[in-house]
DNA sequence: ATATTAATGTGACTTTTGTCACATTTTTTA
DNA sequence: TAAAAAATGTGACAAAAGTCACATTAATAT
């Protein structure tokens, strides 16, 4: 965990989501006077569940889980965040303490953004809002589409679609090293580890994948889609 | 579905939310123009998942649930609405399309404001536009703890969860009438109508509820707190 | 380099939940 | 009010997924 903050500027950001975009010269430098920029290994922690919530988190940089404590003590994957994305943003605005953890699955990146701060910006930057209005509601769709899908899927079916969407949207790559032990695996499709395991070993057996230790090929995409659209 | 906006004015409206209380006189005449209030009885859809968006929905009176069509065809209830609150907010910023459909439960009256006028509002009234992104955030914390927590407790502690929420949550009584059928409830747990008939005949056979028909008694509210924590 | 720990694979078995079939009750409609 | 449709309850059985135990492999620390 390193302090970047010196070497690194709103106003010069490769990383401007369309939110951070409606922000003028002006609004940027406030941005910047009141942000610390982090850099974080893999496996480090973000933010933690039960922490107070005094900064919005930015990731510019990397990939890292989005997870809760589950009523059984479990923990529970709720998403993979790509960046660049606001991490943390739902909380900060719901209760003075974070009600979920986030850590680093890559090196990782990420702007902690004093709250007040990001509120005047909201205040007086009206479109700003707007964007941030519209980031949150696709939070919620996509919610609201992944959990409907865990319900109602077989596991087979959303582990499918959970190869897919690793191989698609994240790693735009039919090969690709997967960032999650066996068993976080499991905590992101409801599961248990030993039968992530066994689906694993269906699908190679089926050859539809090939893996090797962390890194998977998906070999046969239609079929993994036809399985993760029909169970 | 009847419309009742002559006899209403934002001004006077009783149902304003904490969102809509920052609003001043001016806003509230400005919001009032440009919304259809209309009245809707029980089983009436309210929207329908595919239709175009080009109004904000904000439901003034009564219970509405809010569902969608699953990969396997079947709906799943993702939550159930009370008044007042914002329906339909997330889809309008994402899509040109709603993403769920939402259905009365009960005798519901929603005003429907058009998505230019709320912008406008958004984007001229910081303090507004902050309420909006509390409500989501709020929303979108609710979701992450609802699917978590489906996932991860078995049925019955699930089901014990639910009937507390709607005793305690939406009817603040341990009587009530549960406005959902017994297939409607299992789309809202994630399960099968004859599961949810067997675990409520689990719980009457514990003296834990007394059902009659759609008529539900919580007797032990302590113990189904236990099942539904420990499952 | 080796010891230690964490992660993974696999078989046997149990539990949970879903499916199908059908009887019964309740509600709605004509 | 009678007929039709929808909702509900229940048993027998099947399928899906979890649990436990243990062997094996990979990763990490000293």
């Amino acid at each position: 965990m390193e302090n970047y903050t010196e070497d690194c500027r709103c106003e010069k950001c490769a990383f401007k989501s369309s939110s951070v975009s409606v922000l003028n010269e002006k609004e940027l430098s406030f941005l910047s006077k009141n942000s610390i920029h982090i850099k974080f290994n893999a496996g480090e922690n973000i933010i933690r569940q039960g922490a107070f919530t005094t900064n919005i988190a930015y990731q510019t940089v990397g990939l890292s889980k989005i997870y809760m404590r589950g009523p059984l003590k479990k923990d529970e994957i709720i998403k993979i965040a790509k960046s660049p994305s606001f991490i943390g943003v739902p909380s900060v605005f719901t209760d003075k303490v974070f009600q979920y953890s986030v850590s680093a699955l890559t090196q990782a990146e990420v702007c902690f953004i004093d709250y007040k701060c990001f509120e005047k910006l909201l205040v007086d930057n009206g479109k700003f809002a707007i964007e941030l209005v519209k980031v949150l509601s696709n939070d919620l769709i996509n919610q609201f589409y992944s959990c409907v899908n865990k319900t109602q899927k077989s596991l087979n079916a959303y582990i499918a679609e959970m190869l897919l969407y690793f191989s698609e949207k994240i790693f735009n790559n039919y090969e690709f090293i997967l960032p999650l032990t066996r068993n976080e695996f499991a905590q992101l499709v409801g599961s248990t580890r030993e039968t992530v395991t066994r689906i694993f070993s269906d699908f190679i057996e089926d050859g539809l994948i090939k893996t090797d230790g962390k890194s998977i090929s998906v070999l046969k995409p239609e079929l993994l889609d036809k399985i993760s659209r029909t169970g």
